[in-house]
DNA sequence: ATGGCAATCTGTAACGTTTCAGTATATTGA
DNA sequence: TCAATATACTGAAACGTTACAGATTGCCAT
């Protein structure tokens, strides 16, 4: 049985939504000039034009998506490909708030596109290109040479990463410059006479990774500040890991007077490992963050902090990806973010 | 110009991805047998059945989704509804998380669609059910006599809601028991000594801003504690809005001393009010919260609280969507998870 | 007049799938 | 032996859209 009523005229009997065979029916042309007065093709009168145009806006016509994508191979949808397991506090809901709000306006759909710890990062990328299922894709955790973006170049399917790659490949990203970042927040620590730093960076591996690395390095030789290692855990491992490291090495001789911390959540945990080693936040050390929501104030005022707005990277990443497919140079939808200044809440302790 | 090179016989030449009548040409049969031997329809010989998907898992076939969709008006999509500016430090991610976890097993793809402020929550749920944009959808910011409810169950669309009905519908939900937790919450605080009590309600309108208000009234007359009113704010304040009322009524002669607070980033303003005026939390006052990831007490060891699992909250969601599509009775696909305890990380302060 | 041409419009086919209505062959019952 | 029937398979049509290759009309230059 078929699940539609539609007579051969195409006058819709109850339930069935329009199609092109109903406007054709009501205005007495054919689908084909339907088709092509909707889409305001040149050889369409201009009175048929709008008289087609008006009946469809009428009887609200929408086009059938599947109509379109299976004679044409346009998906109308954008994927985001998400790791489900990393990222507590997780900035994903803002991403996809900003990517929601830019493909609102447009006839495309987000569909979300997961992975998991357990599967090679390849997986979605090639279960995209291969069945056709979006007509642009947009990818975090970017490495700087990263096989799912050569991949996607190689087979013609447009792309946006969060996070730049490093391997002569022209495509779009949205970055926030992480490289600016750790050398205002070493500088921000100098001058506030902390001079042995430590560092919770972002997981080796992605580009940002070395950015934030060299603008600490870069930074402590600009300030003649050293640093104490602190490469043992990233913002990647559990909120203990990261608090009972950092009371080890708050307890050993030599400790760290400063922190740069690349995530709000680890944050948390740095000061949680501070406290747990008897010393305070403000007098003993101080503590630089990025974070992505307006929260760390609340939760000690004496942290430091720079703001990164992943809304704004959602949209941008999602205007860039549909840029590219709309035809625009892959090379002209790069965003490089600069960093807000570090922001205090209370007046510094002086030391 | 067709995007696609593919001779009659269905013999792929180069880049086209295998479809039906690829696998008709290559083992000699016609496309209606193979279909029906991919879906082990009966009248197919056992041989031949093996033989198709033997050869279908070796070019690596997979149905194309347009042609299905178009055919049969399915759609293999589930449909999120988000609301996208509401909740900080958002349960969103969480949601997403645990519908992908249940829906990568499945050929249903996950699709976000948002609705903002200025909108009508009814325009996203017209939106999927006129244009049959999905099979089954998921909504959040479930209301006691919800139109969207009532709109897809009398329009034949499957759907679950987070949080439950009151208008004698029945239909698949999750919820978590708000009136327990708001009854445990005051038990709790009564036990230590705390007996007028401030509710930072959910935002009025929602079912369980009924649960959570009748549940905390309950356990007042259970335990004999009074109510400082705290309802010209809700969780859907801001965290300022939050913070600046906290204080006010802390600063008052009749003041709480104890809160309940329905969600984690509230929490944060109101120990942040509370602080303002001048008083300690654990000492003048303790505040249990909900949380759904587990760092509220690296904010406050003082802290009390119960926590809420989303991610099960949207794998649960994703099953009972397909459970409903695959034909299960809604009525027995409603879940209310328990509340656990209430969870201290600090010895209480005698008062 | 006639051929050419621009301006509008149209029918047909195809995208990949599933369903309907068969067809051909082998098997059974009398 | 012949018809009835079960088994295994098949072609055609349809879902809604767009591209291609016309078709029709009126108008102008020759």
């Amino acid at each position: 049985m078929d699940r539609q009523r539609t007579d051969k005229s195409g006058e819709t009997s109850a339930q069935g939504r329009p199609t092109l065979k109903t406007l054709a029916f009501m205005t007495g042309l054919g689908v084909t000039t339907v088709s092509r007065a909707l889409k305001d093709a040149p050889e369409i009168g201009a009175e048929t034009r709008r008289r087609v145009q008006l009946v469809a806006k009428q009887i609200g016509y929408r086009p059938n998506r599947a109509g379109v994508r299976l004679r044409t191979g346009r998906t109308n949808v954008i994927s985001l490909v998400l790791n489900t397991d990393r990222e507590i506090m997780s900035f994903v809901s803002d991403i996809i708030y900003g990517v929601s709000e830019v493909l609102a306006e447009t006839p495309y759909h987000l569909i979300v596109t997961p992975y998991s710890r357990s599967q090679d990062p390849m997986e979605p990328i090639r279960y995209l290109v291969e069945t056709g299922s979006a007509d642009g894709v947009i990818i975090s955790r970017t490495q700087p040479n990263d096989p799912r973006a050569r991949y996607m170049l190689e087979h013609g399917m447009p792309f946006a990463t969060h996070g730049r790659t490093d391997m002569g490949l022209v495509h779009p990203y949205h970055d926030f410059d992480n490289h600016v970042f750790a050398m205002e927040a070493v500088r921000r620590l100098a001058s506030m006479g902390r001079h042995k730093l430590a560092l919770l960076s972002p997981p080796p591996g992605l580009t940002y990774y070395g950015h934030t690395l060299n603008g600490f390095a870069d930074a402590l030789s600009e300030v003649g500040a050293s640093e104490i290692p602190f490469n043992t855990v990233s913002i990647d491992h559990t909120i203990e890991q990261i608090r009972t490291r950092t009371a080890q090495v708050m307890r050993r001789e030599n400790r760290p007077d400063g922190f740069v911390s690349s995530a709000a959540a680890a944050t948390l945990a740095i000061v949680a490992g501070i406290e747990d080693a008897g010393l305070k936040l403000g007098r003993d050390v101080d503590v630089v963050s990025k974070q992505s929501s307006d929260l760390l104030h609340l939760f000690r005022p004496e942290l430091l902090v720079v703001n990164e707005n992943f809304r704004l990277a959602g949209s941008d990443l999602a205007r860039s990806v549909l840029g590219w497919i709309g035809g625009a140079a892959p090379g002209s939808l790069q965003r490089l973010v600069a960093t807000g200044e570090v922001q205090a809440f209370s007046p510094p302790v002086s030391v």
